[in-house]
DNA sequence: CCGATATATTACCCGCAGGTAAGAAAAAGT
DNA sequence: ACTTTTTCTTACCTGCGGGTAATATATCGG
């Protein structure tokens, strides 16, 4: 079918957009304009209140052209769930590739995961109502959400096993820390007062302290300005999806 | 008040009209029944998936019964909502009454917003969503919101004015506190390997531990095992409506 | 210029669920 | 026993919104 087409037989620098390329990129470029219009509306007015004409409407074209993208409106749900858990997902990967104690990587989540409670697709994943995705996908970010508790879980583990963190019940603090940065997907508004990374350090701060062992070598150091790159897992094209929007 | 009814053989939660005999009760009696059917629904099933008749089957009717009792589908979500609000408004006066430093009353009042969460109504309060009701009585549950994290926040402001909380920002450290509890909500389930008690237990040490100011008289006492009574806010009949379902 | 392939549109279907009308069946009043 | 009132049922209406079929329009390969 569409062999890769690394580089034109006998097209010279002259076009360096072929039509091949171009034409999947338009294509992807639409896709994902169709969820960031999704996205915002179903955070906006509620899944069910949402139609299909809605979306369409506000990317001036009519429903059924939807359906070139997409098989249905619960799949547009999910992928834009699907987005949320890859944000997560890279933003773990990362931190797991470093280093750090326990408590570190711990505070690094937390810090990371606050932020994308502020964004639309970060939102949508504690937002979005699994029970309106077909049982498959849904078993599907069911274990995506598993997935994240348990690196909470882990790195909570993995302090009190290097001493940076005090004794304490690792399930039940993580939910405690999980549910209170999983709240800010509800109640944080882009108009309100504060800013993501104001929320992101002053919950990292305020989830951890309760935790950190005692001890000089755990206090909160805060990360100089170092301004986190906006948007961070926009950089392949061709990544792999969490699950494949199976049906 | 209710004395156990002669309930002999039948069903899950009592339903006050058991087939074809005796369907005779106050009026009141039945209209709660509704409301504990659909609140037992909404919760399993999503607002949206419910139906009136799915309502009304359970209760051994048929679906325009229920409108003797209530104008729509969303005044029950309401009233269901209303119940969760008047538990914690009990609640809040409750502790309001008595006495004890900011902190103290801040782990009163996060031991019992906890357990509530582990109740259908109080769950209620955090699973369904406002955009449901109508505008009017969206606005009352959003009043009722607003006034407990008010509560909320006085008493942290009141525990850093009285020396047992250490400095913070009330509004962040409230959100932080219920965000916590609001999510236990959406993860508790009863047949779970963890009671209410001991939910509300340690999260009332997980959550203020990292307020409490330096010094002796701060730290955890824990209760005896006084068991709670179940079903708290039940007592008189004639309860003022947290807004009135008006439409 | 001509098919072939995507992409979009107009017009339609239809199932579902909230809501209502009219009247039966109890309960209560007299 | 009779009306009257409350409660509940059967049967129906209706609008909305997801999804589809048939068709037009652009784009590309040649």
């Amino acid at each position: 079918m569409d062999s890769a087409p690394p580089t034109p037989p006998s097209s010279p620098p002259s076009s360096p957009w072929l039509p091949f390329e171009s034409r999947r990129r338009a294509r992807d470029e639409k896709r994902e304009a169709v969820l960031r219009a999704a996205v915002q509306l179903f955070l906006e007015q509620g899944y069910h209140r949402v139609t299909l004409n809605e979306v369409a409407e506000r990317l001036n074209i009519t429903k059924p052209a939807l359906y070139n993208y997409f098989r249905g409106k619960d799949e547009i749900l999910f992928e834009c769930w699907s987005m949320g858990a890859e944000l997560v997902d890279s933003v773990i990967t990362e931190i797991n590739a470093g280093s750090g104690s326990g408590l570190a990587r711990l505070r690094k989540l937390v810090h990371a995961y606050a932020a994308l409670m502020a964004t639309d697709f970060g939102a949508s994943l504690v937002r979005f109502d699994l029970r309106d995705l077909t049982e498959r996908n849904a078993a599907v970010a069911r274990a995506a959400k598993k997935r994240i508790d348990a690196t909470f879980r882990d790195y909570i583990a993995a302090g009190m096993a290097d001493g940076s963190i005090k004794a304490c019940d690792p399930k039940l603090a993580a939910f405690a820390i999980a549910g209170s940065l999983n709240w800010i997907g509800h109640w944080y508004r882009r108009d309100g007062g504060l800013s993501p990374t104001a929320i992101a350090d002053e919950f990292t701060a305020r989830l951890t302290e309760g935790l950190a062992a005692a001890g000089p070598q755990h206090t909160i150091k805060k990360k100089p300005g170092a301004p986190q790159r906006r948007n961070p897992g926009r950089k392949t094209t061709g990544k792999k999806r969490t699950g494949g929007g199976t049906r």
